[in-house]
DNA sequence: AATTATTTTTAGACAAATCTAAATAAATTA
DNA sequence: TAATTTATTTAGATTTGTCTAAAAATAATT
């Protein structure tokens, strides 16, 4: 199965369109590929062609079972090379998409997964999104960056963006680990830091940097 | 000047095509792009009105000023990939070239630049060709692997493959470095071991890893 | 120099992916 | 329910990059 650029755009876009929804409108897959609806038409005949898709004209569209697993090969991809961008050429988190949106047809089974041995084999993206396996499995729940959270929220540690030297000895350093709770207490503007209260023991700031290089959950 | 991945292809082919010949004719870029000559001649006329090539019907086809500069930021991107695969990625020296073909064409100034300074801005790929730096610019001379040469031939060290922490260590123990001339004695079959005399010094042995980090010039 | 062979270009066609404009189906509203 | 609005599809055209077959230019050979 080889698809073309356009294709995997398409998957892609019906993939993320019918988490949110049910079936995915024309009218809204025009709107997210920057195209016209009756260009969209053609290619859901042709994808449907091809057993991608489930689609009845004027009823929209779901994606089918190797549909699905194509869109999360695609999404692994997108998601590894964000990972790359930030971790290894120090992308900013925010500036990251459109490379990613690049790199992410480059389809060489190879290379993929030895990108994703050489990152050591992350679990989320920058984004706090997490990265489908090899066989498409992935975590369920959402992470998010813990400077995103708001003061007087209770959160877990689930990750960390990063598998450096530097980082795992300073998480050692403040004794924070996978798992850790801790309470947002508040942020400060100055510097972008961050005050937290980890259970059972006293207040500590965490640096912008050390807070985007964590992963949180709500608990 | 914005190319796609065709246009690119025929830059580049014309390039390598230019390098060995004077100008390039129609029938040998067919062949070298498994294409047909008529697909040439429609291609070289689009590439002519970019002003891109010099070109005059059956007089044959040389890059313009602006297309070799293109060309050779072509010709950055493919070999800083292929530094990238065999260094971060572990891959064979030899398996690197298709999946290259493709990473070519991805052509963020950013990402290009901040992929250049993550490898260590190498100044030569794992085949041994010089890296164009950001301005087009690079060595002239051909540099050959170490594990590529016969015994009995003097050479002298340009460049090394990487510039990981290791094998600067190794390359210290050993008395290596760059400009040191050595005369390879002998390859061994069993492990691929060379062994190598440097001026005014002892034989010695060195490994199939250490040899294909080491970049010579004849003398 | 005339003929033959090779190379290159032109002419016309095709697939992929897109578009506009018109037609049709579905949903909404009066 | 009928009329109207909105969503979707069809029909036909366009661009890019390719192709085959035929014509034209150049090169090689007798």
């Amino acid at each position: 199965m080889n698809l073309t650029v356009a294709e995997e755009n398409y998957i892609k876009a019906i993939f993320h369109l019918q988490q949110a929804e049910g079936n995915v409108s024309t009218n809204q897959l025009a709107a997210s590929l920057h195209t016209k609806p009756a260009s969209v038409t053609d290619m859901l005949k042709k994808l449907t062609n091809k057993n991608l898709l489930n689609y009845k004209p004027y009823q929209g569209v779901r994606l089918s079972k190797e549909g699905k697993k194509q869109a999360l090969m695609i999404v692994r991809r997108h998601r590894l090379w964000e990972f790359f961008l930030v971790d290894k050429l120090q992308f900013g988190w925010d500036e990251v998409h459109e490379v990613a949106e690049e790199l992410e047809h480059v389809s060489s089974k190879k290379l993929v997964e030895k990108l994703d041995s050489f990152l050591g084999h992350p679990k989320f993206d920058p984004h706090g999104d997490p990265i489908p396996d090899v066989h498409g499995n992935m975590v369920a729940i959402r992470q998010f960056n813990l400077i995103d959270i708001q003061p007087g929220t209770l959160v877990e540690v689930c990750s960390v963006g990063s598998q450096s030297a530097e980082l795992l000895e300073l998480l050692r350093h403040k004794n924070i680990g996978i798992s850790t709770e801790m309470l947002i207490m508040k942020k400060f503007d100055f510097d972008h830091s961050v005050e937290i209260k980890i259970k059972n023991s006293q207040h500590i700031n965490i640096s912008q940097q050390l807070a985007q290089a964590l992963f949180v959950k709500l608990v």
